[in-house]
DNA sequence: ATTATCTATAGATCTATAGATAATGC
DNA sequence: ATTATCTATAGATCTATAGATAATGC
């Protein structure tokens, strides 16, 4: 086909015009490479073998993507928004802070122990992108962390949580976030120590003895 | 040459007898190796990358490995082998226990301030590696994990830290080594919020509080 | 005519080995 | 004779593209 021209979504160009479609075959391209990128991480992982997974042929995919690399972008970008997503979708904002704050961490834990493999992906391959795809996969790594910002920020405010310096807060809610995404990079440790049950009471326990 | 032997060190067969040979040889290789692995990655550096930075042709390289995938457990053993030893090197285990644990605590996180590529790699590339050797690596990992254990269980001793279950004290001492690690594989982000000292500051601040 | 899809393959690698060569010690 | 090292390459891939084919709409 032709060449792939700036239009359409994902920050990424296309071959094929209707963006109804490009949206569609990306949805179904980046299922099918998740899948095997988990599985045999994104370099053992070749064209013919997301051809064969997504059922589109090998020159198709090329009407779709520039390189390999946009599809490991396509693939990140999926996870982050699904994470995203549930998070912010069963998170509750009427409360006291505290203990909305509390609860987000909870669903949040629970979202990365259903989500490792996506999670421990991100951190293994997120190097391979090119530059200014790295960045936008950061960017919405701040947008997930933001969230824990903002819950802080509620929670010292209607005084539930102890006064915190704009750095202390920021911190804190990069903690929680590592904290989460520990229980999937370590879980091959922690697994044997803990169920997901106790990992998150300890924790919780102790991030909000630093709070209060 | 003829084939590998089961006889010598690093849990690899070499083909070469003189096992201070292969011990010299194998250094040299694992330090051209991790300064590509770093930069370009594991599978986009070439066994002819590490042959010329080497000094050695690439058939020698196979007198000493079997495959690429061993030349990755050389630099991940190798690179443990370094943290472990210039933690060991320099914490005291002669005061007070939660005083001698902050101090270790400061220690580690300088260590993984300056190690900061090569704890990148580990969690990049780990993955790579056969199971046999994958499993090494975590044994190895859990040794430095041990060394924060046992200086709990110091504090706890003699009193300096609050009594601390079983599980509670392993909990800590992951928290810790992760809290470290966070220093490398969030500098994106930490870094444009604090030097490594106020991190390490307030970082300690928030475990310390947790322990006493 | 235009758009989307497919087949076939050019062109470029890359790992690991075979077998020759050089150096060392009996 | 044995040990260590080197050169040259077999054999196996893999990405991305060129150009043909099928489907859709004027």
């Amino acid at each position: 086909m032709g060449p792939l021209h700036e239009s359409s979504s994902n920050h990424l160009p296309a071959a094929v015009k209707d963006p109804q479609l490009v949206w569609r075959r990306r949805r179904q391209l980046a299922d099918a490479a998740v899948k095997l990128f988990i599985r045999n991480g994104f370099h053992k992982t070749t064209i013919r073998q997301i051809a064969a997974a997504s059922g589109l042929a090998i020159g198709t995919i090329y009407d779709y993507i520039r390189t390999k690399e946009d599809l490991l972008y396509l693939v990140c970008q999926a996870i982050h928004q699904e994470m995203h997503q549930r998070l912010a979708s069963r998170i509750t904002r009427q409360g006291v802070g505290a203990k909305d704050l509390e609860t987000a961490i909870k669903i949040y834990f629970s979202v990365c122990d259903q989500m490792s493999d996506y999670i421990l992906l991100i951190y293994q391959e997120t190097k391979s992108l090119p530059p200014e795809h790295k960045r936008l996969v950061m960017d919405h790594e701040l947008e997930i962390t933001q969230v824990f910002s903002d819950l802080l920020s509620r929670g010292v405010n209607d005084y539930s949580i102890r006064p915190l310096a704009p750095h202390q807060q920021q911190l804190m809610a990069h903690n929680i976030m590592v904290l989460g995404h520990m229980w999937a990079f370590r879980r091959w440790a922690l697994g044997r120590l803990f169920s997901l049950e106790e990992y998150t009471r300890l924790q919780v326990e102790l991030i909000m003895g630093q709070l209060i």
